[in-house]
DNA sequence: AATTTCGCCGTAAGCGGTTACGAAGATATT
DNA sequence: AATATCTTCGTAACCGCTTACGGCGAAATT
């Protein structure tokens, strides 16, 4: 509503001395600065964020972009998360952000031809999930906007990114299904090549399988949903029916491969330990409650922004590729004596 | 990177004519016109936002703003897919839409307080959720901005909304237990006094077994998670043995009431129907697969974009209240004969 | 006492657009 | 042929803020 010249007028000097006062700038008096600051306050003062963005081209605000099918996933809030984290952590600041959802075309069209990406809109794009194709990311990191990746590795470029110990979690989930319960044949259901995500987990996987000197047993499906994950467990249990154990690349193809067992007369855990990814609010209360290996979106959400923010400001420079640890959340699916209210 | 300036100098015009050829102003001509685009293309010309807004005092942003333990709630992607629905029409007519989690206090302090919404940068308010203070929302649509309410009907005020037929839903749901199935003694589980949806949901199934005839059966608890309808459902049950429906206000509850009733040997739907509300993704997958009333989620963001966008574009001023029909969604809990994979 | 230094503050330019106004030339009117 | 009208375009002001620069008086220096 009033500017900075009403400001000046009610206090009688000029608008570069209150603006100077209101930013803590040298040059200005005590006993003004307190006049500006009580005038301000009394006419209610704002500074016009447009106003101040053309003059310092800074807008702090950054921009959340993901895949149009991705938010939300059809089953659980996984990126709106992470999303959440980001907004914490830079409302702090006083940073905003803004959500931008890109259909396939978009993706493949590149950044230049968004006018969101182009227009001065924003310091720094958030760029989520493995389905950003890496030309994308190359060509958002010259146009001089601060970039960060969040789950989305990529390893072939030196962009910032913030993602989960994928390959850490699914090794560990795979070592106790060895050590601490001795299964001897653990099938793996994973998703479609490709998929980064499902890549590294199954690399973790296969090491812990290949460490033990046991025999990956993998079935490869095209989606990740409870209905491939049932169909991927009952090809996995006849191709092999002496399988004891069953690791999911994520929860909810981990659910259909329990519901799966069900249909075949095998019950989770005795006859069967299965073990999913993600720790999905449902994960806790799914029957058996499913062990699974976390993924701290929240905290890597916080993450990218504090990064994100900091880079923004010049104070940090430098690549850097966060892994955030993946925890395994043990419950009753893997054949541990826990109740389903066992700590999330 | 290039401004208007480079753009006429290109052409040998002045900046103004590049400002009208680009905005299809009259007082053109086509040939210049012509030039004009071409150069611009070829300098890879996009307006500057911040400075269009300065002069025009239009953002076109809006904010998504919401009480911050709500973005996501801990079980489901509501307001996600909300926001989605929201950003998916924006998006078309290039407007932007931003984050903005809210905490209990900054709820209370209202929307002076709120530097990212009095510092000009944005056009409208989307406020989604009923934790939102009448309060803040009157002095918010004081403010100048276009506000919009997102399942809140705030029926004190002239806001206009966008929610879901909560009222009508819950109807539906018992008058299909009632005249469909026959059940005579029919509990409600609900959530806190207060909760407006929970409310609205409340006064529908009662309204519907007032019409029959029926004594209303109906147990609060003051969350509406899976572990509360637990509690609510046993409670229920041991009230009333002769019991053989229950509808529960949320999915959650539902779920939790189904476990319940396993616990206490009670089969589902043999021995006790069971109905929630919302259509979680989740719902569908439950054990039975439960019959639920859908809320379009997707579709009420939609439709508060468009309404928003018509009111900050001043071609729709009248204050309006949008209903969207909940409809019933038939699976296994209640008794049907349905299959798993019913339509969703 | 004259000069330098320094703190405080105002003037004005500029950020990159939009738009009211006026000028100039082409065309139409009488 | 003189005047009026229209089209096309440039000049300049403005949006609200930041900041370089310079001025001015008071304090410090010589």
């Amino acid at each position: 509503m009033s500017s900075l010249q009403d400001v000046a007028n009610s206090v009688g000097v000029s608008v570069a001395t209150v603006s100077r006062a209101l930013n803590d700038k040298p040059g200005v008096s005590a006993e003004t600065r307190k006049l500006v600051l009580e005038a301000a306050r009394a006419l209610r003062y704002w500074p016009d964020a447009t106003a101040r963005s053309l003059t310092t081209s800074q807008t702090r605000t950054v921009l959340f972009v993901i895949h149009r099918h991705k938010f939300p996933p059809s089953e659980d809030a996984f990126y709106p998360r992470i999303m959440r984290g980001l907004e914490e952590i830079l409302a702090r600041d006083n940073y905003n952000v803004m959500l931008v959802t890109l259909s396939d075309e978009q993706l493949a069209a590149g950044p230049e031809a968004l006018p969101v990406l182009q227009d001065g809109r924003a310091d720094g794009l958030v760029l989520a999930g493995p389905d950003i194709p890496p030309g994308f990311v190359l060509r958002a990191a010259a146009s001089g906007l601060s970039v960060m990746l969040v789950d989305n590795a990529m390893r072939e470029t030196q962009i910032p990114a913030v993602v989960a110990d994928n390959e850490g979690g699914c090794r560990a989930a795979t070592e106790h299904l060895i050590e601490f319960h001795g299964h001897r044949v653990i099938g793996l259901l994973r998703g479609a090549e490709g998929w980064a995500t499902s890549e590294e987990r199954t690399t973790g996987y296969c090491s812990a399988i290949n460490a033990a000197g046991l025999t990956p047993r993998v079935v490869s499906v095209s989606e990740t949903t409870i209905d491939s994950g049932f169909e991927a467990a009952n090809r996995a249990l006849e191709a092999h029916p002496e399988m004891s154990a069953i690791v999911a690349v994520n929860d909810a193809m981990a659910i259909g491969a329990m519901r799966a067992a069900g249909s075949r007369g095998i019950r989770v855990p005795t006859d069967l330990a299965v073990v999913g990814f993600d720790n999905i609010a449902w994960a806790k209360f799914a029957e058996p409650p499913l062990t699974t290996v976390n993924v701290p979106t929240l905290e890597m959400g916080r993450l990218a922004a504090r990064l994100i923010i900091d880079r923004i400001e010049g104070e940090l420079t430098a690549a850097s590729r966060t892994i955030l640890t993946s925890d395994l959340v043990i419950r009753v699916s893997c054949g541990c004596d826990e109740t389903a209210n066992s700590p999330d």
